[in-house]
DNA sequence: ATAGATTGGTATAACGTTATATCAACTGTC
DNA sequence: GACAGTTGATATAACGTTATACCAATCTAT
């Protein structure tokens, strides 16, 4: 019973050394184009394919990226994945990524697996709780880091972000233009950073034209939290003729309501998202949006960590990528305008 | 400037043998309780973290599996992939998660990287083409290995698939029980073998009851295209009253096309899907569907290769799963009956 | 013809672990 | 107080690579 093929495999086969056959198969050194021939038959003859592992844990150069989420099955966070797989990939890494659910537990014991087995590098979003006691760890393994959506502790690491307040502040803008004179915060959960800064850009908006502060109105990012919550927002608070949504998923999920109870998004009440996930364009209506660009978004990111993973002696650096206003057919003047 | 924290480090810092501190580690060998107790503080002072790769390579215990699949970003195998995501990790594996867009090339460069990094096992959906000269290197590297979805040429390996024939058979029952004459099966790319098993099941049953054979409209899996096509289809052929979906996402594709013209899905045309995935059940209509239980299925996949680990020697086994239908409100009796 | 450079390849040690063998220091037994 | 048995630790080799040093053979220039 054959084992599984070595460079060992190969050299017998080919009636060389191990060290040429690792030269033939990286292309340094010199080796005469004869004998080069001879391994790669060998190599195909055997089926020999290197065992990244020991090639990384010699040559000291890792190809292997973690990537810890706090939800990989949301939308945004999928694509944002698919464009730093696509970047990555294309550079040779292997990607792989795992959830933490927002649980310190889960997230300690990824992180432990990742700086384990990924050395190459790791991309981060910080659970909501617990992050503070394993960036110790992180550091102390050296591991090329870049952290996004959620700031950590530290500031040692590089960091992805979004103009949270800036792109609340044209959403509300885009709103009061229309008419809109009671405006909700509708969506995300309590106290979440990016969240707490997108409802003061729409706060900010709201007070400069003297205009009533926002209702706030949290609930899970999820469509069906969506779904049920828009009936009860309004219920408590009539006169709403307006949202802006903590992300996308919300957004549709209202626009889902609306659907249901044979109202009209963009007449009876106007809607914009955040994120501008695929689904935002095909909805009922299509919906008008906070664009961020997630899979550009995903390839800055992957671009940040190759950067840091060439210079590791470059100083932190931390970026927000603005978000662009996208006009659909969601938002609308306010049906009944009173004085 | 000092450098990641190794066996030697912890063994210097708790002044004893780097073979103490793997024993303590991993919990073998006679270490007494004070030396145990030692070696764990200094395990927490330098912030060590083991080197899987290092403990892979000497042990032969791989603890990184690799899943290749020819679409993540698709919400069915985005939830296939979470079940098995989830049952993995319980069991301490790393799971790294590689997309071949269907694409040759691509699942040929991923799976040597996945098999020169991720030995303990493989999760694989083979591309539509070129897979039969790749399973050849698979064989010959002795990686567990469980194909899903779609059939590999060779029976050496373990699969999980899903009763397709059957599966469409009750679709197509439900809607000729309504009184429907005129069935499409609408969606999905050409060549694939679980499609044509699929439409296999539909013309059956037709022709079992006397019905015309289904029309068959090919288009990509994706809502967009469902959206665009169900007009073309419906003008090409008015007669048909209900739809076959090959999956749920051309279902909700076409119930969008629906909203968008006016018309009700379940009275001016039926609709049932196939995989119910989490927004089949939020569209609007929700969407009768074939559902597969996309995250067990993840699971049980996660399961079989698991078993085939622990078993090396058993002889490969292939499952089919069933799909059952879950009635929800976009199917009713046809408006117009003509004799 | 001979020193020096070039070409084509090999031997060897190391990466960070763990399995195996080994060993010194105690125990208890008769 | 000599013997086996137990306890608690260590030295060493190996996993599959690759970087370094090295060497033999051939070539170039004087």
């Amino acid at each position: 019973m054959s084992q599984r093929p070595t460079l060992q495999t190969v050299a017998r086969a080919a009636g060389v050394s191990t060290a040429t056959v690792s030269q033939v198969i990286r292309g340094s050194g010199r080796i005469s184009e004869e004998t080069r021939k001879r391994v790669l038959r060998a190599v195909k003859q055997v089926n020999y394919v290197p065992d990244g592992r020991a090639s990384a844990m010699r040559s000291g150069q890792f190809r292997e990226i973690g990537l810890l989420i706090h939800e990989i099955a949301n939308p945004f966070n999928a694509e944002v994945i698919s464009g730093v797989s696509d970047h990555l990939e294309n550079e040779g890494y292997l990607v792989s990524v795992l959830d933490s659910r927002d649980d310190p537990v889960r997230q300690r014991r990824h992180l432990e697996t990742l700086i384990g087995s990924a050395r190459g590098g790791l991309l981060w979003v910080p659970a909501q709780e617990g992050s503070e006691e394993v960036e110790r760890l992180i550091l102390a393994q050296r591991v090329p880091t870049v952290t996004f959506l959620r700031r950590p502790h530290s500031r040692a690491f590089d960091h992805v972000g979004i103009e949270n307040r800036e792109a609340t502040r044209q959403a509300t803008a885009h709103l009061a233009d229309l008419g809109h004179r009671h405006i909700a915060f509708f969506g995300g959960d309590k106290d979440v950073e990016s969240r707490l800064d997108r409802i003061e850009g729409c706060r900010a908006v709201l007070a400069e034209r003297g205009l009533p502060p926002p209702v706030v109105w949290p609930c899970p990012d999820s469509k069906r939290a969506g779904l049920e919550h828009l009936g009860r927002l309004l219920q408590a608070h009539p006169r709403v003729t307006a949202l802006v949504c903590n992300g996308d998923m919300v957004a549709l999920g209202a626009l889902q309501a609306l659907l249901r109870s044979g109202r009209q998004a963009g007449s009876d009440l106007s809607v914009i998202g955040f994120d501008d996930i695929q689904d935002a364009a095909l909805a009922m209506p299509p919906l008008t949006t906070m664009s961020v660009q997630p899979y550009q978004l995903g390839r800055r990111l992957a671009r940040t960590l190759v950067e840091r993973i060439r210079e590791p002696g470059l100083p932190p650096a931390s970026v927000a990528v603005p978000a662009t206003l996208v006009r659909r057919e969601s938002c609308g003047p306010p049906k009944t305008q009173k004085g």
